[in-house]
DNA sequence: GTCTATAGTACGATAGAC
DNA sequence: GTCTATCGTACTATAGAC
């Protein structure tokens, strides 16, 4: 038997995933995730940090997708983090809805879950406060346009996971938007 | 030697916030922790849910701070959150200053904890988001002017703690307040 | 109040890829 | 040879069960 298959963090992904549906999150234990994988707990541990992480995408790409889309330069803060968004719907397409919505069911289910999203998210919002504040805009303004933006984030795709839903992404962001332009 | 001193739950948290300053956080145990306030480990876990928890303001009270302020009716919610915001400076006055900047760089310095804060934050804008949509407001619009007014509550207190910040907590929440206006 | 399961850490050893 | 992914085991503290 091979000692080296590859892809073993995906692998552990999946099991985790499928594990975490029938037996719960909490009735699932790192062993028999990696037993399900065909690793050991050890090497679990070496893929990610802790047992959580494996549901999540990886920081440093996600907060990519948000920052590559960022305009050059932008008078407007606001605006500048609303074109971030744009970049954010090709993460979200028809094809992941279904894993999205059994990947939110378990985060609902869950409140340490839920804890290590909203840090995934504030680590988004401080990444976009510093490049905004690079460009110059002050630190107040730049931190309330980031959290701004990432509540239209998460407003959109909390919609867009919703039992029901069809609208596409974009849809519900340009929905979201109007709502935002309405309040204001 | 009494056996029942009473407040074992802030002999606790005094105990708590005393280590972590000397020893880290990771670097105190739960058992430490209940011998510095004289009980058992079994006692800790009576009184908080977990380790990170004896960090923190009870969520009824912390949330209810802002509910009642909430004015009874209003056509612009985020005019209505704004509102709420302004019972929440009682909570933050000079003679906590102190207080609330130790337990920040206990924070500041542990990934957990905050977690655990951003949750915290969360369900408080859960909260007045359901507020507003009982008050009629569709709830796009409750969920967005929800977390624009946890997003002017984060930025002014992160700028009350922080070091050599000598402006009262309404003063800065002035500020932040007059920067979103500046945004929109 | 006692007991125990499990997450997570530390250090070390091994084996395949190049 | 080097590099990197895997595995072994012993250990502590949290947190929940009894």
């Amino acid at each position: 038997m091979a000692r080296w298959q590859g892809g073993a963090a995906e692998r552990l992904k999946e099991a985790a995933l499928g594990l975490f549906q029938t037996q719960g999150y909490d009735g699932t234990t790192v062993a028999e995730i990696a037993a399900a994988a065909g690793v050991t707990e050890r090497t679990f541990f070496r893929h990610f940090t802790d047992k959580r992480e494996v549901l999540f995408f990886d920081q440093q790409s996600f907060e990519g997708t948000f920052l590559n889309a960022l305009p050059a330069s932008s008078a407007d803060p606001i605006a500048a983090v609303i074109a971030g968004l744009g970049g954010a719907a090709a993460l979200f397409g028809e094809e992941r809805r279904g894993w999205s919505r059994a990947r939110q069911a378990i985060i609902a289910a869950n409140p340490g879950l839920q804890e290590r999203e909203l840090l995934k998210l504030s680590l988004l919002a401080v990444s976009l406060t510093r490049e905004l504040a690079g460009r110059g805009i002050d630190p107040i303004s730049a931190a309330l346009a980031a959290e701004t933006g990432v509540a239209v984030f998460r407003t959109t795709f909390t919609t867009w996971v919703a039992e029901g839903e069809t609208r596409s992404f974009p849809e519900i962001q340009d929905e979201v938007l109007e709502r935002l332009r309405a309040l204001l």
